[in-house]
DNA sequence: AATGAATGAGACTTCATTCAT
DNA sequence: AATGAATGAAGTCTCATTCAT
């Protein structure tokens, strides 16, 4: 059960998260200041202390919820569908569509190279179909589609997190071309998911 | 012809904008300032301002000067081949070691979704196989590759542009995973270039 | 007699000093501050305000409670000898140990030069040896050690100020050289305490 | 040849010096703050970064002149006088003196136990007469004082050390005690200097 | 008795930039 | 061509304290 206090503080905390989003949005993730926030709530910087430690933790926080947001959706989109070739587009469709909801968490988590990062980041090193999630899920899909063809391990994990940077680097794309016209962004998300995915993951040539 | 001021000048130019990579190398792209310029070629920072108008000019010089030379590999390794298959391939490998070369303008430049920058960047959009060099040369290769099977512009485009943002996607993922085991990203370099961009670009599915 | 409030209050009253001493052993004396305090103890920073006004009370309250113990420590070493030169002795040595069992209490209290502390710790005016009981104590235990010779109060005076400035300055020494090897330590407290302080209360030259 | 420019900086460096010194005698050491120094001289905190690397560099330079002051003062009195006697109350009349017209920096040297500042200021290790010049001078004179009676290195250098310690406590006596009447002062120095000292140095009991 | 919210002042420092010389 | 002086804004953070609950 929640106190009324409880409940202020955690609003006052998303009030917080939503103000240095809104900054992000507008100017960059580095312009985040704690003081700009505190002009936007309309409070004492000092009292930011009381809700976060320091800057730097408010940063991270946002950058988790992002990433939450982001691991979930693909999760959802992979329950969704059984038939392989179906559920590898539906992932991805569900990874550029999220991608495009946090834009600014998104370019951060995948552009910051900082050790601590990429320690949960980080998917190109050999066996990442064991350690990682997300690319253990492409790999099975590979697989999946490619019944009856020989094919090793090594293979389907090349191709998965082929597939994995293929597509981070068409969302960040989106991303940064934000003014492109709806209807044109539609049809290479549907390209994209639809067709050239599909095709990477065919193992043949 | 130049006076001998001029070379001195623009050898002086050079060391600033030298000095500005380091330090981008070094500490991030944001911790660039006029004062570590200043101090790393030993001079007062008043006299930077002298050569360029502000800290803006020196790091657009720069994101410039890493442009070019992505372009200029690229085409270099276009020219190098005839047969489109391989010239994709080569083109791909290119793209990435010339990405791998510059990590910190290649990351901002992709990043930047500022105007002026995506005015220049943007490829997404309908059309970009007629104004974009790079995506030109790429849907070129590509309909030379699928020669006898029917194939419209349009499809071209789409594809050649979806290369384009998976390469992005893999030379980011390898800049940001610096500390990859060599052999490893030489195989995902391979993989890619002669095996995934190659299916991308087959437009059957 | 005490209701447990009163006991509590006590209590944590003892708890806020105590707390309050450690981080000045650990930081230095500067650093107490409320919130430190209150971290220790567990509890809020307001908290604090219920039992002491301000720091400034908390502070005055440990350096008086150092004060105190010296003081003891003192009298009951000028007890528990009679002849005088060995209680000279035993008072220096008292003296020397206790304040380096309080070294940051020591050191304020006979560095502060804020006028409300030195009300109470000057002993230099003249008369000291009758407004203060330890250069009182000094006093006779000269005098006692010179039977036989012809002396003045103002001389006995004289020296036992002398004495308790040399005696403070020896025991502020080995407080700042906290590292001093403990068995030079021990030889120079010996050395201190049993013939040169006796040299200078012999009143003869 | 200094220019006009040298000089003026070195002025302007002097006045950040003097007006960090007027703060601490005002306010105490631990209250000299950029700021303040800052509106002393009426410039910006900002300015001062010109002159200086960090507040830390200030404090020290401070601390530094006070602790070189000091050390001519002992090193010309001893000069000044050839008779062991004599040059003994002539040190430290000269210590006194010099301690009372840099109260602040005196207090802080003589006060601040941080291991990179004891290492210039610890006197009291074994060997100290060999490694110490102003404890070598002193022991030399005690060792003169002396001559015809049996004594060791030992007995004369720990009382040097001792006679340090204790000038440096009555220094500091005499520093907060700074209100203490005028011709009460004198007399106290007087007698220390001329009688006390004396007898510490005469190794017989 | 105890808490949490809130403030306002102040701490050090870095920065880009301008200007007179 | 080059310097050094100077500014003003902004950055993060810590602190003592007050107040309503």
């Amino acid at each position: 059960m929640t106190t009324r206090r409880e409940r202020d503080a955690l609003q006052m905390k998303q009030d917080i998260l939503t103000a240095a989003n809104q900054i992000a949005e507008k100017e960059g993730f580095d312009a985040i200041s704690i003081r700009k926030i505190a002009k936007m709530i309309e409070y004492t910087p000092s009292l930011i202390y009381h809700y976060f430690a320091s800057k730097e933790e408010i940063v991270s926080v946002l950058l988790k919820q992002g990433y939450a947001k982001l691991a979930t959706s693909l999760a959802t989109a992979a329950k969704s569908v059984e038939a392989p070739k179906q559920k590898l587009t539906a992932m991805t469709r569900a990874f550029l569509k999220t991608a495009l909801e946090i834009p600014q968490e998104f370019t951060i988590v995948h552009t910051d190279d900082a050790e601590s990062v990429v320690q949960h980041t980080s998917y190109l090193f050999k066996g990442a179909a064991e350690k990682r999630i997300a690319i253990q899920m492409l790999a099975r899909c590979i697989q999946d589609m490619n019944q009856g063809r020989e094919m090793d391990d090594e293979q389907s994990e090349l191709t998965a997190q082929s597939i994995a940077a293929a597509t981070m680097g068409m969302a960040l794309k989106l991303i940064v071309e934000k003014n492109l016209d709806p209807q044109q962004r539609e049809k290479i998300i549907s390209y994209f998911s639809e067709t050239v995915v599909v095709r990477m993951a065919s193992l043949e040539e």
